[in-house]
DNA sequence: GTATTTATATAGGTCGTTCTATATAGGAGT
DNA sequence: ACTCCTATATAGAACGACCTATATAAATAC
């Protein structure tokens, strides 16, 4: 079955808000790309921003829906290496250039409060699961360890667009261990 | 003496683009703020694109004459440290909203091959700083341990947007500090 | 046959950039 | 001292291109 239009026009404006920027971006260019007529876009989005905040919402939701998936059958003990992980895949798959809440932040922290508080809530879902999961592994009383996990993954958002995915992964990978090795040790 | 023309455009561009972005900072926007004519900004750069360039450039020559400032006053062996902290006292002051070069690659990866290679230079440069130091406080032989200090360096940019700047700092110390630990540890 | 999509036209703005013309100030040449 | 020259600034108009958004009528689809 073939994607309905409005399906057509959010994968559209994902790709090139995420390659080339929100502002960069008219909406000539996502109708075009869309194989749809401007009026098309009007019919299901009240306004360009509108249809910034739906590809924002549409994404977030894939992305915690893959956190939770891989929280939900990871071993126990092993919710927030599941966790991190999942993050590293949605790198490789999705996110090769950055993280696009994070552009989105730079581009509207001044321009639109909507956007801004969107992606900024995209952050702290991102930090809550990581909270939940150093609870569920019994490392909830290492006070911040989560919080310095986020730290973390935000820095593999930019190295992965300045060095590629691998040495992303594995640099993420390295601290990320050294943190709970330490966390645990310091548990016993 | 007062701020040449071109000092105070540059000053003034380099406030709005941060805070405001790139493509949504206009060429009147700038010239109004800085309370110059418009054709005095063509006459000192030849386009916005030029603009920008002078911006992150002379930025960029500030951050990275702070690093060298810190590295070369530090205690030996504690070279590392002195450019981690020094990257935290110019987030403290300069870089509260995340990084500007961060910004520019996400504006400018598909739009301005050169834009984007100032702002690729920049990193490499932080860590260039990064591996002097560690080889010079002996740490050389970790492999890859600039890398991951880098990677921490550069969560605490978004970070430090999210939860302020004590928070970002907290955290990005205590993440470099278990790195340093285990290193030496493994040194020993 | 009702809702959606298309096609086309257009409104009203802003964008970056260039133009012409005028004003001012400092240094060089005589 | 006096003029010339150049550099830099101001003022305001104008360019063409692009922008978001709307209006309307015909065509298509379930």
């Amino acid at each position: 079955m073939p994607a309905s239009k409005r399906d057509q026009l959010l994968a559209t404006a994902e790709r090139l808000f995420y390659e080339q920027g929100f502002h960069a971006t008219g909406i000539d260019r996502i109708v075009a790309d869309a194989g749809v007529v401007r009026m098309t876009l009007y019919n299901h989005f009240t306004s360009k921003e509108a249809l910034i905040m739906a590809v924002l919402q549409a994404r977030h939701e894939r992305f915690i829906a893959s956190l939770d998936a891989a929280a939900t059958s990871a071993s126990p003990g092993n919710m927030t290496r599941a966790i991190i992980e999942a993050h590293g895949r949605w790198l490789e798959h999705y996110s090769q250039y950055g993280c696009i809440m994070v552009k989105a932040m730079g581009e509207f922290a001044e321009h639109s409060t909507e956007i801004h508080a969107l992606a900024v809530a995209a952050k702290t879902d991102l930090l809550a699961r990581l909270e939940a999961a150093v609870t569920r592994d019994k490392l909830g009383h290492h006070d911040g360890l989560a919080r310095r996990l986020f730290v973390v993954l935000e820095g593999s958002n930019t190295t992965v667009a300045l060095f590629g995915i691998q040495t992303a992964l594995l640099d993420t990978r390295a601290v990320t261990d050294a943190l709970l090795a330490a966390a645990r040790s310091r548990t016993s």
